[in-house]
DNA sequence: TAATTGCTTCAAAAAGTTCTGAAACTTCGC
DNA sequence: GCGAAGTTTCAGAACTTTTTGAAGCAATTA
């Protein structure tokens, strides 16, 4: 209702509802973003809260803002910050502790690549390339068609986490590197 | 045991046994894969099987070499098959239904990339939008300063959010794109 | 058309995940 | 060292996801 007469302060009232509205629907699509990638969603929200106050709050703070019980609360903050996405500190004559968001988005992002996915792919690759070894020697007789298609399919699996992991890589590694050749030698693995 | 008598019928029995473990790691590691990407376990394991196989395979196979219920294949192959990464043939003269596994990994790839991630960033974007729209209007006196920063905030979420759209835009697209203005511009999003 | 075989569906069970709330623990000022 | 305030831990509750197995359905053959 932008007409009626709304004295300022009922006017700055629905405002800060508003306000409150907008920072958790941002809040949800964070922490949705953060689930579809294999986090809880209370990470993502938290850390939403945390980046948009701009200011350091206390855990109560953030369990009202949330409305999450202070377990929940604890352990997802503790999650966070062992991903290094946000930090604790204290106010002098204060003994609450305080969180804060790291602000840097790209260095959370990019430390998830490096240490989740990168891991990850990397695992399946080892398993691939043994598999690929040990199929290859020992052909029994007679299988030489069979076996050797499945080695040459798990050639490719290995050949595109091998790409996976340079596109990660480089998209890690400070963005020096020009991805555009990964990009290329992706297309080599279509078909068949 | 590489000394020892055996028959080549023992020898050939060892390799069977062999070649069966190694086909398991090897879809077990695609399922991880696909489970950290927010499938079914199932799916990945069930399409490696296939992959590897090479050749078309029974529901009932399917379920003895996984140990899974018919059930529980019967829902997961509908799923590969919705998501174009299992087909369904059959055979003159047999009743049952063979499933063959589609063998450009890339194309799979690309087709999740675009109709899941895609959509989801697509609405975190629309979201992030909205909030700074309607923060922008209407900023009450005195806020100027915590309601400018959380503008540019949710900004700097939509900016990222635009460099993973294009991201996978690109990477979708056929390859056709140059990636490297993209991570350029990733650079962009560091600090504060 | 009936019998048979194979496939899908679905309710319930199992497994896995996240949340709660209270007890245990830690820290700090006195 | 004691008490108060704050934080972490953890067993169980609540919820979600996945699997099972059997009933129902569909297709094929005789």
């Amino acid at each position: 209702m932008p007409a009626g007469p709304a004295t300022p302060t009922l006017r700055q009232m629905a405002t800060r509802e508003e306000e409150r509205e907008l920072v958790h629907e941002v809040a949800d699509a964070v922490g949705g973003l953060m689930e579809f990638w294999g986090f809880k969603r209370v990470m993502g929200r938290l850390w939403s809260v945390l980046y948009l106050s701009g200011e350091p709050l206390t855990a109560a703070e953030l369990c009202e803002r949330l409305a999450i019980s202070s377990g929940a609360a604890s352990m997802a903050l503790s999650d966070l910050e062992r991903w290094g996405v946000v930090r604790r500190s204290r106010k002098p004559g204060d003994r609450r502790e305080y969180f804060e968001a790291e602000t840097d988005v790209w260095k959370m992002v990019s430390r998830v690549l490096r240490e989740r996915e990168l891991l990850q792919i990397e695992h399946a690759l080892e398993i691939f390339e043994r598999a690929r070894e040990r199929l290859q020697r020992a052909i029994p007789p007679g299988e030489q068609a069979r076996i050797g298609r499945m080695v040459e399919r798990i050639g490719r699996l290995g050949d595109l986490a091998r790409v996976g992991r340079g596109l990660l890589t480089a998209m890690v590694q400070q963005h020096k590197v020009d991805l555009s050749p990964l990009v290329r030698f992706a297309g080599t693995f279509r078909r068949r």
